[in-house]
DNA sequence: AATATAAGAGTACAACTGTACACTGAAATT
DNA sequence: AATTTCAGTGTACAGTTGTACTCTTATATT
């Protein structure tokens, strides 16, 4: 059998998953109850507290996974190491099959964002804010825009973030409609495209 | 001493903005209790539902409220009838005076997208579609964009009002540093710059 | 003037909520 | 081997929830 230890973080990963489960299931993070949680988690309502005092601070939890998503995206990209005309297509589509794959931490993210309480809407900011920091020394180190201070390059970072992360919710409520998924990342693609083009023209 | 009819309405309205206060106050829409809003309205739980059979009804006629909104800005964008090189700048300050002036709505806008009910992102979504169509259909007619096919305009415009919206939490988060505000204007102007220079290298 | 209507008030109740408290038993420490 | 620790259980309770029901009374209809 397993250590105390072990077990205790056993059943916190239980709690957590729990709040996904709800979450996907159609739930907002919100207004799901502690009783919810641990009922769908197969614990007493008093165990709860031997985790979290609160449900914003499980909250705040997932929001430390969905940044560690965030992180294996980045790094993903960086391995596949796209190029050329197709980089951007491989782009979107790395970023959508991870939403696809973690559909719940993707939806809480963007409940959170702004539906949260305070605290969870600023740490969700917090996570994009670093995503988009991450893709912007990508840009530098590859010179993928070549002659741009480093203020514009983070604006543009962040609009690329603000693009790709706005059809999130799009995306996910097509689930029944892959047809429509697909439409959605040639969409982004496009916009990108576009966007990038006005890099090239960009003078501050 | 009003009619019955006028008395009803009056009712009605009430618990709207009982609905839209506890949302500016910081609750959110799908944890707030038929209770609360009686409460909040100075009206005894019960008579909701001479008005609203779900508080998921009285939602969708908030997003009904908000479309008159947004209608509101097209038709000021129009009449201002900006133009020449301050014309984004114009632009974007009038839509973010308006969110300013309509926080309440505005907030439940973006709770509603993402984490309201299925029927709620739906009414959501069909406004901010709404909302981009108007504006495709004034950069056809003023010809901001030329040599563009309809679906390629359409795909701008859907860039355009997602760079924007996508900023409003943040913009009224930042309620108490006008400076950050001010910044934030500023950076979405050069966002959609960019993303206008990008639309004349743009070729299908 | 007599009657019908219907918005809002009041009462009632079962279901659910967060959380305080004492308890249990297996794992950790001594 | 004896003791301590503590994750998870069980009980309890006051507050809140949605909503069915009846009642009131001002307005509308006749």
């Amino acid at each position: 059998m397993a250590t105390r230890q072990q077990k205790k973080i056993q059943t916190r990963n239980t709690l957590i998953k729990a709040v996904l489960d709800l979450v996907d299931e159609g739930g907002s993070f919100s207004s799901i109850s502690i009783r919810e949680i641990t009922k769908q988690a197969g614990v007493v309502p008093t165990s709860f507290y031997r985790h979290f005092e609160s449900t914003d601070q499980l909250g705040l939890n997932i929001v430390d996974e969905i940044g560690i998503t965030l992180r294996k995206i980045i790094r993903s990209a960086r391995q596949a190491d796209f190029s050329g005309h197709r980089m951007m297509q491989e782009s979107v589509d790395l970023f959508f099959d991870f939403v696809q794959g973690h559909k719940e931490q993707f939806r809480f993210m963007e409940q959170g964002r702004a539906g949260g309480s305070r605290a969870i809407r600023n740490a969700v900011r917090n996570e994009l804010r670093f995503f988009s920091r991450e893709l912007m020394s990508d840009l530098e180190r590859l010179k993928l825009i070549p002659d741009m201070s480093s203020a514009d390059l983070e604006m543009i970072s962040d609009l690329v973030i603000t693009t790709v992360h706005s059809r999130i919710i799009d995306y996910l409520d097509d689930a029944d409609n892959p047809i429509r998924q697909q439409e959605l990342r040639h969409k982004v693609v496009k916009q990108l495209r576009i966007l990038f083009m006005g890099t090239s023209l960009w003078r501050t």
